[in-house]
DNA sequence: ATGCCTATTATTAATAGA
């Protein structure tokens, strides 16, 4: 079972590399952030005729998040992050599928940092954390997949230095993502693949993808109960080099069927 | 320190992204 998070940079402007990128790789269960769409604009009936259902929590302009499940329904347990019930961005939506409950989020940016946007990212960042503990808690498996914002740490960025003030990259913003990280999670890609340098996304600025200056910022976190499934952990670089694609690339991981 | 490029929305320019 492969279960993937891509961050499309726009619904509509992405809709033909995602069909045939959904045709091409069949993933099973795909997190999509950064709609860019208000909710009534989602392509539902293209996503369903490629094979797949679907759940979305759209927003004009802006932000806007998605799960779709190849040859089943995803089953909605949320589509908003517990914490802040003035919080109107649509960044995180829940579901179960096959037992697993996968969560598709879309972190907040922070920049410029410092600043009411980064403080925004810190308290977001803080409702993840309860929340995630809550999961935990709950002894299902779990996976949280998405956009964080978050590089964790400098092998992460093709250039540290250059981030260091970044809302991406600060002290505090690292320090968060390790305090959830220790609750027990598994970053899938950096637990297979401890020594490599994996990028997920590329600037569109000065040929970042060309030259591999990339960072690593889409993640799957695992849940101790999901964890001794993991198989695999990749990135679908070469989607990245295609024509009119997001700036981030799909990152996936490949579980082990139940009890095998 | 800033623009570079791209998508969206509202009218050819502003905003946001990371």
């Amino acid at each position: 079972m492969r279960i993937v998070t891509y961050n499309v940079n726009g619904i509509g402007a992405r809709l033909p590399n995602l069909l045939r990128w959904l045709d091409e790789r069949s993933p099973d269960v795909v997190c999509l952030q950064e709609l860019k769409a208000p909710q009534e604009k989602f392509p539902e009936l293209a996503i369903r005729a490629a094979g797949y259902g679907v759940i979305w929590h759209g927003q004009k302009s802006w932000n806007g998040v998605a799960i779709l499940a190849r040859g089943r329904e995803p089953a909605e347990i949320r589509r908003v992050l517990p914490g802040d019930p003035e919080d109107a961005h649509s960044r995180y939506i829940e579901a179960q599928i096959d037992g697993i409950t996968v969560g598709s989020l879309y972190l907040p940016n922070g920049n410029p940092a410092p600043g009411p946007r980064f403080d925004y990212k810190l308290r977001w960042l803080e409702r993840l954390t309860r929340h995630a503990a809550e999961l935990i808690a709950g002894g299902s498996p779990v996976v949280l997949a998405g956009d964080y914002n978050v590089i964790p740490t400098e092998r992460d960025v093709y250039k540290p230095e250059r981030w260091v003030d970044d809302a991406l990259f600060r002290v505090e913003v690292r320090e968060a993502f390790a305090v959830l990280v220790r609750q027990g999670w598994t970053d899938a890609l950096r637990a297979l693949h401890p020594d490599e340098q994996i990028y997920t996304f590329w600037d569109y600025f000065r040929n970042a993808y060309q030259r591999d200056a990339g960072l690593r910022i889409d993640h799957l976190l695992m849940s101790p109960t999901l964890t001794p499934r993991l198989q695999q952990a990749g990135v679908d670089r070469d989607v990245r080099g295609w024509e009119k694609a997001s700036d981030h690339a799909p990152t996936w991981i490949e579980l082990r069927s139940e009890g095998a």
